[in-house]
RNA sequence: GGGCUCGUUGCAUAGCUUGGAUAGUGCGAUUGCUUGCGGAGCAAUAGGUCGGGGGUUCGAAUCCCUUCGGGCCCGCCA
């Protein structure tokens, strides 16, 4: 029993009095109070105005009335504002026992939205030529909290991370490697994923413009990376294999799983483009140019005002954008599997992670096909996403089974551009791997630990190195995530290394820090609470305030999920942390004089810490008991 | 030129999907709170033409149109 369950009985109840009194339907909205106004407010006296030509307040006035014979056990009071809303007031003598109790239980929060049907996340994405910077960070966090959300909303869900281990920018180390003498096996203590990005990648892409031969040797490169026996195939797998373990031990440490890695080396050799290059001839959805600029070339017509895209060259050979198609259509089940699998690795955990392979396996094979794909890509990219999700579209007939989840990139203060030797006069500054202008995930990580370690050990000196460094470790993954998310998707985040280190305010570790005074209480109290009592006792506003954000728990699990919104939860934590320290600001739980009164305001925080928790773990922050 | 997106107080941001009741929050500033369960906290004060204009409506930060300003995308590159 929570606030969606009131929520859901109002809304009935109402429909039932529109159907008695033959009122005009109307899509009215049930939906919680702002503070002030009752707990719960329906809009309905507005709309149906409109219809009955009486002012909102007569109608809501009416409407109230009727309601009064549906009054009982959960709602006690409804009441007509002036204004026109109709407010409802819980009866949270009753609730306060039924919340309670439930956001004790392992599935509190549970929605069911998917049905348990599967739904695919593909997410991080990372070039296998460099390691992860702030930006790619941002994808990670949205892509992992957005699977926890599906998954608490009762999806089947399956996280898949595609490595484009093929492209020009592989292409561009491997030039490195063979051309520019670069070392394979550096002496160096970081990691060979930050030597690639940082020495290789930078330095070799400099070279082009003094040396056009590099360019050319590029292309042939590109060329021989899509022949599996090659050379060149085979050296370049070594190097983005190691690339890639240590872009996952970053993902890892984020706190981010997966269920399989798909190659587009691989997707290239098996064949994939072809099939789906003629069902898109069969369904006319290609068209062969006979004449103008891009004569001889496959091309897919642009909307409205748009350039035509070409998909196939005049020489025949496919676009960038030609081998996302077959990948999503994969996907979405639409093509037969090529693959076999084989295992990874397993996780912390405990998630089996899966590759593809085009060779024989000895493994069951699997399918990573969901009715519904999402992919997580930042904005710059709608454009190729937009003509990727109107193929699909073609290809099944559900509405919406491939949804491009776009977010606004990551850029750099000035500050920060400054510190890279980027003067930009005061503007902030888009990152660029090429120019070797980004800050790195590790660095930032590394950076951020050390400062919460230091403030951990100045107010827990008892604590044992392994201690503070877990403690450390929460801290900082949990600021990091929670800057990543808690503002809109298509808001751009400015990363700026002194603000980035704020721990006060509506930071992951305020969060934190009010989970550890919880804990302290519990602590001290020395004994479990008897959850087998009277809550009626319960009823300042600090308490019954908290219980009723304890209860709304699921609905913003609803919101979050159905929008694909992490900041929802973000928000919603940081509200249940704000009631709690002004509970535990002017209420005193631990009381020697009333062992009641003690054991019931026990379990109001036992059950604080539960819900807390449970929300957290959706967005991937873990809160240690002590900080 | 076309497409997408952002614009809310010094800075950062919520609310916009579903129009309605007092536009909420953080940082920064000023001030107060510890003989109390952890001050990474709490409380208070100052600070707002919701970019501008028009429209729809009894009612617009929210919907529509227009305009200005910032950002991104628009290759037979990937």
């Amino acid at each position: 029993m929570t606030f969606k369950i009131l929520i859901e009985e109002i809304h009935s109840n109402l429909q039932k009095i529109i159907d008695e009194q033959n009122f005009p339907s109307v899509s009215f909205v049930v939906e919680p109070s702002k503070p002030n106004f009752g707990d719960v407010t329906c809009n309905i006296a507005f709309l149906l105005s409109k219809h009955l030509k009486k002012k909102p307040h007569d109608i809501a006035l009416s409407i109230s009335e009727n309601y009064q014979k549906f009054l009982g056990e959960k709602v006690k009071k409804v009441e007509a504002h002036p204004s026109g809303y109709i407010n409802f007031f819980a009866n949270m003598t009753y609730l306060n026992e039924i919340i309670l109790k439930d956001s004790m239980k392992n599935d509190y929060g549970d929605i069911d939205l998917g049905k348990k049907s599967k739904i695919i996340v593909e997410h991080t994405s990372v070039n296998p030529n460099k390691a992860l910077h702030i930006g790619h960070v941002r994808n990670v966090v949205i892509g992992d909290t957005v699977s926890r959300l599906l998954r608490k909303a009762n999806y089947d869900v399956r996280v898949l991370n595609y490595v484009d281990d093929s492209g020009l920018q592989v292409a561009d180390i491997i030039v490195g490697f063979q051309h520019c003498g670069f070392s394979d096996n550096p002496h160096s203590n970081q990691k060979f994923a930050q030597y690639c990005g940082d020495e290789v990648y930078v330095k070799t892409t400099e070279k082009y413009s003094d040396d056009p031969s590099l360019e050319k040797k590029r292309s042939e490169i590109l060329q021989d990376l899509e022949n599996q026996n090659s050379d060149i195939a085979k050296f370049a797998e070594t190097i983005t294999k190691k690339i890639l373990a240590d872009q996952l031990e970053t993902c890892w440490e984020l706190g981010s799983t997966y269920d399989c890695l798909n190659f587009e080396s691989q997707i290239i050799r098996s064949g994939l483009w072809n099939k789906i290059f003629e069902k898109m001839k069969e369904l006319k959805l290609v068209l062969l140019e006979k004449e103008g600029k891009n004569a001889n070339c496959w091309v897919i017509r642009g909307e409205k005002n748009e350039d035509d895209k070409i998909l196939v060259r005049s020489n025949g050979t496919a676009t960038y954008i030609a081998k996302d198609i077959p990948y999503a259509a994969w996907k979405l089940g639409i093509l037969d599997d090529p693959f076999n699998y084989q295992k990874y690795t397993v996780q912390k955990d405990g998630k089996t992670l899966w590759q593809t392979t085009l060779n024989e396996s000895s493994e069951t094979k699997q399918n990573f096909f969901g009715e519904k794909v999402i992919t997580v890509i930042d904005s710059r990219q709608s454009r190729l996403q937009k003509i990727i999700t109107l193929l699909m579209s073609k290809f099944t007939s559900k509405e919406n089974s491939y949804i491009h989840l776009g977010y606004e990139s990551v850029t750099l203060s000035a500050d920060t551009a400054k510190t890279l030797g980027l003067d930009t006069k005061g503007k902030q500054a888009q990152m660029s791997g090429r120019k070797g202008l980004y800050v790195n995930a590790d660095q930032v990580i590394k950076l951020l630990k050390q400062k919460t370690l230091d403030e951990t050990k100045k107010r827990n000196p008892e604590l044992d190195d392994k201690s503070l460094e877990q403690i450390a470790h929460d801290v900082a993954i949990g600021t990091i995530r929670y800057e990543m998310i808690k503002q809109d998707l298509n808001k751009i985040i400015t990363f700026d290394y002194e603000k980035s280190l704020s721990l006060e305010g509506d930071t992951a570790p305020y969060i934190q820090y009010t989970n550890a005074r919880a804990s302290r209480i519990l602590e001290k109290a020395g004994f479990s609470p008897n959850f087998d009592v009277a809550f009626d006792l319960l009823q300042n506003e600090y308490e019954v305030n908290l219980i009723k954000l304890i209860g709304k728990f699921d609905l913003h699990v609803q919101d979050a999920a159905n929008n694909l919104s992490p900041k929802v939860i973000s928000k919603y934590c940081y509200h249940l942390a704000v009631a709690f320290n002004a509970f535990y600001e002017k209420v005193r739980v631990l009381d020697p004089e009333n062992k009641t009164l003690t054991n019931v305001r026990l379990c109001l925080v036992t059950s604080f810490k539960s819900t807390l928790q449970k929300a957290l773990y959706l967005i991937g922050i873990t809160a240690p008991d002590k900080m």
